[in-house]
DNA sequence: TCTCTCGTCAAACGATCGTTTGCCGCAACA
DNA sequence: TGTTGCGGCAAACGATCGTTTGACGAGAGA
């Protein structure tokens, strides 16, 4: 019957994700989506293998959101709104005192994504996000670029104050190798196993610490 | 009628793929195999869509290469043969004077996969990779580690001579950043543009010279 | 109480998928 | 000159896909 647009889609009523108790369809829905992209793919996950999954009839993905494709990129807008906020909020918390070291311009980026990717099934949604980095579907990179390129090129500007030797051409050059490693390894290709005498906490700051090391050894060498 | 098996595909009548003017069938099929699984992925490429491409019968990649699937390893195997085939030479040949340096090793791994990368349909060939790295399939990983690890093991070694200072862990840890960051590069999401006023070769050369150097400060950075 | 909207449901739609079938022509070989 | 087997072809197979339909019940508002 009434189909509701992908743009009036109950963001006023609900700020936050799921919080209630037995979750609502379109919640139930979002995670099994994320979870099934994450282990097969867009194309791979069916729709009816999603329902199935979430409980819900066939019929509520096109009822809830409009298309298989808009559920796609519902599942990115859930994660990436939330994660780029705050990879926003932690750059201009840099500023307050001091210009900001390189180490602490990549620890605004990388911290984010890296606890996101910790979290319940936030670590499926790095998969998500690998494969659309490998998928080169031009509808979803244009969505991601609308929505979330000026994140990308803020950070860019702070990279070309720190690193001001380096040519415009070298340094998108090097942003985007750093960008090709970290995708790949928080998508769970880097095995990173916690040994069993380190605490979640202090493992997850460990690889943080490791990855902003790497990326700045990648970005800034001679 | 008779379906020839997976291992003895005329692997013996001609060593090197095409050479024959108007190309097999076999080959027509591989050809349009790689571009189209580039463009649209393994499942996203339908048959029809791929033997019309390569102006061959629907029934043919069923009756050359029996599946859908083993036409996929099949692609792999074609480049991944010689690619392989030349890092590994490269990496012999390296030995014989004096020990390799950090960046000669790197040069015998790199070096192999941005010449297939700018070859006519290499570069087509290097997303399919990407795709299959970002696919979790366990077949395709099975099929790529069984006939390929050998390769990686041996560069390990080497990596594992040059930085002794370092944990098994943590040289894990960055060769796979280190890959993470070649495969999203050669893959064709650096924007590598070549411009106008200097020859291919030598954008090539300062290409390969910069994926070196970006990856021995990722590997060795202290 | 009547009406209307919303969410859910089973069922079906047409399209497309990978695979299989049976037939045909050509070339090699006896 | 028959026979045999390979490769190509149109056509069909059953399965599965995303999407649409129409009916049904619960709940709010008049």
């Amino acid at each position: 019957m009434l189909k509701r647009s992908f743009e009036s889609s109950g963001r006023t009523t609900e700020i936050h994700p799921p919080v209630s108790s037995p979750a609502s369809t379109k919640d139930r829905i979002l995670g099994a989506a994320e979870q099934l992209f994450a282990q097969r793919g867009f194309d791979g996950a069916s729709l009816r293998q999603l329902t199935t999954a979430a409980g819900v009839n066939l019929a509520a993905v096109n009822y809830h959101f409009g298309s298989k494709e808009k559920l796609v990129e519902e599942v990115f807008r859930r994660r990436l709104d939330a994660l780029n906020a705050r990879r926003m909020e932690a750059l201009a918390r840099l500023g307050d005192e001091h210009p900001p070291t390189l180490e602490e311009v990549l620890d605004a980026y990388i911290r984010p994504a890296l606890e996101l990717s910790h979290d319940n099934h936030g670590s499926l949604f790095m998969r998500v996000l690998a494969r659309a980095f490998a998928e080169h579907d031009d509808t979803l990179r244009q969505f991601l670029s609308e929505n979330y390129g000026h994140v990308l090129r803020q950070f860019t500007a702070e990279f070309a104050r720190l690193l001001p030797q380096l040519s415009k051409q070298e340094l998108y050059w090097r942003i985007d190798l750093v960008t090709g490693a970290l995708t790949h390894a928080m998508s769970g290709f880097g095995i990173i196993q916690r040994k069993s005498d380190v605490s979640e906490q202090s493992h997850r700051e460990q690889t943080v610490q490791h990855l902003i090391r790497f990326a700045a050894a990648g970005l800034s060498h001679p």
